[in-house]
Formats: C-alpha cells, sequence, structure tokens
DNA sequence: ATCCAGGAACTGT
DNA sequence: ACAGTTCATGGA
C-alpha cells in the first residue's frame, strides 16, 4: 500500500486501472443502502477505527484517493488502519493489467471491461459483515436483501449524525451475540438465516472463528472449507466471501443465478447457461473468475436502469 | 395468482 | 456421492 499522510488528510495511490467513479456507480445501484453515502463525486463512509468513529468523505483524482476527516484529525494509527480499509475496500493492491489483457481476447469479457474499465472489486473487509450479507441474501432477490440490511444495520448499528445525514456502521458481533432470535425473525429474517447469523456472532465473540485466523490458512482452499463447515454457509457463500473478503481472484460462484442471467444476457441466450457450460466457459477466465464474476454482476445493474 | 430470487440443510437412496 | 424436499419471504 503505497500513501500520503498529511495529518489532516490522508491520499492513497491508485493503480493505473482505476476508476473512481465506475466504482462509485456499483456503490450507488441500490437506493437502500445505509452503510455510505454518495454526494456528487464524493463517498462518505462511517467506519469505527480502534474504538472510535471516524468519518471518512472520500474522493479522488487522477493519481491518488483522498479522504477527509470532518469530524476532526485522528490519531496517526487510525489514519495508517483507515488508508488500509480503503486499500482493502477497493481492492486496490490487485494489478487489473493481465485480466484486461485476458479479457480482451473473450467474447463475453471484452465488451464489459471496455464498457466498465476501472472498475474494482468492491470489497468488504470486515469478515462478519461479509457472512452475514452473504447469508442474508440466499434465496432472496437483491431488493428484500437490502431491506433486510438496512433494517438490521438501523436496529443493531452504531451511527452518528452529522450536517443532518446519519451514518451507520454495520453490527459489530458483539452486539449480535446477545440478540434474541425473535426480535431477528421480527425483521423478517427467516428461522434459520436468524440462527445462522447469531451463531456466526457467538463463535466470532468466543474467538473461534477470526479474520486473522483464516489469513493464516496455508492456502485459499483450506479458507474455503473452513468457511463451508459453518452451519448456513454453503458454496455459493463461500466463494462470494472468498471474492469480496479474501481477496481470492479464482472463487468463482458457479451456481449464482445473477451470474447466470448475465451470461444469458450478454450470450443472447433464451434460457439460463447450465453447469456444465459455465464450468467451460470459467476455463477462459483461469485466475480472473471473481473479477469476471464481479463484471458480470455489474452489467446486471445495467439492464435495471 | 404465480414464479422466482446473488441457497443451504435435511432426508432418502 | 447424488437427487429430491423443505424452509420462508417479498418482488415483479
Amino acid at each position: 500500500m503505497n500513501w500520503f499522510d498529511y495529518e489532516s488528510y490522508i491520499e492513497i495511490c491508485t493503480p493505473l486501472e482505476f476508476n473512481f467513479r465506475e466504482c462509485l456507480k456499483f456503490l450507488g445501484r441500490s437506493d437502500q443502502e445505509v452503510l455510505h453515502q454518495i454526494k456528487g463525486d464524493n463517498l462518505n463512509k462511517l467506519l469505527k477505527v480502534a474504538g472510535e468513529l471516524i468519518l471518512c468523505k472520500i474522493g479522488c483524482d487522477q493519481t491518488s484517493i483522498q479522504v477527509d476527516f470532518p469530524l476532526g484529525t485522528p490519531t496517526k494509527s487510525i489514519r495508517e488502519k483507515i488508508a488500509a480499509y480503503i486499500c482493502e475496500w477497493f481492492d486496490l493492491e490487485r494489478d487489473l493489467s493481465r485480466f484486461y489483457e485476458m479479457a480482451s481476447n473473450d467474447k463475453i469479457l471484452q465488451p464489459l471491461t471496455h464498457k466498465y474499465y476501472g472498475l474494482r472489486m468492491i470489497c468488504m473487509p470486515d469478515l462478519f459483515e461479509a457472512l452475514v450479507w452473504a447469508i442474508m441474501g440466499q434465496q432472496i432477490n437483491l431488493t428484500f436483501a437490502y431491506t433486510l440490511k438496512k433494517r438490521f444495520v438501523e436496529h443493531y448499528g452504531e451511527c452518528l449524525t452529522f450536517g443532518g445525514e446519519t451514518y451507520w456502521l454495520f453490527p459489530s458481533f458483539e452486539r449480535i451475540v446477545s440478540v434474541n432470535e425473535d426480535d431477528l425473525r421480527g425483521l423478517q429474517f427467516t428461522g434459520r438465516k436468524t440462527e445462522y447469523i447469531i451463531d456466526i456472532a457467538k463463535s466470532m465473540a468466543s474467538g473461534e472463528l477470526t479474520k486473522d485466523m483464516l489469513l493464516q490458512k496455508e492456502d485459499t482452499q483450506q479458507v474455503k472449507k473452513f468457511l463451508m463447515g459453518i452451519r448456513g454457509v454453503g458454496a455459493w457463500t463461500a466463494d462470494y466471501v472468498m471474492m469480496k473478503c479474501f481477496h481470492d481472484p479464482n472463487a468463482f460462484p458457479v451456481a449464482d443465478v445473477g451470474l447466470h442471467n448475465a451470461l444469458k444476457s450478454q450470450l443472447g441466450l433464451n434460457r439460463k447457461p447450465t453447469i456444465e457450460e459455465l464450468k467451460e466457459i470459467e476455463t477462459h477466465w483461469e485466475g480472473w473468475q471473481a473479477y469476471a464474476t464481479f463484471y458480470l454482476w455489474r452489467s446486471l445493474y445495467d439492464e435495471t436502469v
């Protein structure tokens, strides 16, 4: 991570293949989103670092992302952690040149990488958030998933109001361990999702499940295997978390409905592709399955607007 | 109404 | 290992 510290603000160098506006478009795909706000060319997000609430105003120019702190200057160690968070959030460490090179010879990805050039994987550095968001979204449409997330965040998350706007944090597992199952069901979570989410909060609170612990694993397959051992986490959720939390470029949620619909549309099919067809297509994307999936998901948003 | 949604566990073979 | 069934709820 290459960043500069100016105390009252920080700058994070952006890679060549980076377009902040494209990232903002993805971040703005739901008007129900409560974990960040887009104001023109800026992105506002509340973070909690070392126990402190830090409001970040994030902008971008040709060479770097700038982060201002409207609530006042945080300490140096907090500034460094914020830089690291943003670097992870926008997947800035990834070198996309080979992805674009591969895509230039791929009939599916060529138009997408041209259209969304500079879009990075929008990640979820927080493991609890990634797991819970994925579980929430299982087997329901994205609109309802955002409704559930909004309720969840506004019931159990911390918030801060500044300049007439309210900013929310995703709930911590420490908070969710003590949530009553009936209360969560009352927010229209199914009984199973309620159990899964509270169980995960418990295992994170006890320390038996942590992101650091998973980062110690030898390889990504072991991380995925461990994730799939968690009740409520099947192959789809594990791949989603591998993509968005562990930055695994090979993660590929082969059974994902959104992926199927995007391919159906991109290929002009009158039916969804089969799993076998997907496995064949995947071989052309070796090493970049996660980005291919993400760009295909992005293409679905164009069809709704 | 009816189908389906960025699935997973459970059950029976 | 594999296929069928159940869970559950709102969007379109």
